[in-house]
DNA sequence: ATTATATACGATTATATTTGTCGTATATAG
DNA sequence: CTATATACGACAAATATAATCGTATATAAT
């Protein structure tokens, strides 16, 4: 449990091997060759980080991926948020569609964890990590 | 992403409840049809917690657990780990059979992130997230 | 203009993990 | 002796994740 998904470390993989080649643009193929990585999921991940502006994509030949100033800013919440969706670590008792809502003893433990995971996510930024 | 398990959703419901029901023996049953979960679960739940002197049971009829003075001073980590093994968001580019590590450059990234979370969950308690 | 190569993106299949069930053994109160 | 509880391993079902496939669009080079 509480494990990151391929997505997440593909795009880890990515955002570093970018900024390493800040100087060049860098394709999918690129970065699926160098570290062994299937080229589509890769794409796709890409791309949600484009639209987030994580990165800047270019098309056409000789396109390709460049780094963006905004990638050390980014807080590790909101880099999982735009590939995974809302940090929860459950999905989820509180919500609608739970049918142990009325006898729920775990609401307070479990939004404590939570909290103190979305506040350690929110306190982190990806240049944080990075050395 | 990042999601706790049903076990270990199911032992915070079950401690929470025995911690309510000090006075008497509560049986896997009480728990199960109290909150709708599955027995069988319910019951090696448990039986971890118990081999872990977290909860103590008690066998034959009238038989059942009971809420220990341990609960409230084991911290987040300990009850993760006796329910789930490891803390450890990858699982695992940097230990054996890992065929990417000549190329792996999220090493840093990666273990920043697990002894940030281990970090926290070192740090609260049981009764941390209870009140 | 045409071609080759890149990103963009939805639909589908494959794989792995998690969740739940079944069967059997052991302990013990009445 | 019997009924009811915990103990525990093996298996099956359900769900979530990972990977693939197909098609569209943009654009640099010829």
């Amino acid at each position: 449990m509480l494990k990151i998904t391929k997505r997440v470390e593909y795009a880890l993989i990515a955002i570093r091997h970018l900024q390493e080649n800040q100087d060049v643009l860098v394709s999918v193929s690129d970065i699926s060759t160098a570290y062994g990585i299937p080229k589509e999921i890769l794409a796709k991940t890409l791309q949600k980080l484009a639209s987030s502006n994580i990165v800047k994509s270019y098309k056409g030949p000789t396109g390709g991926y460049k780094a963006t100033k905004k990638i050390a800013k980014t807080t590790l919440n909101d880099f999982f948020e735009i590939l995974e969706g809302p940090t929860a670590i459950m999905d989820c008792y509180f919500q609608d569609g739970c049918d142990h809502l009325n006898s729920c003893n775990i609401r307070t433990p479990i939004n404590k964890i939570n909290d103190s995971i979305r506040n350690l996510f929110n306190n982190l930024t990806l240049a944080d990590i990075s050395q």
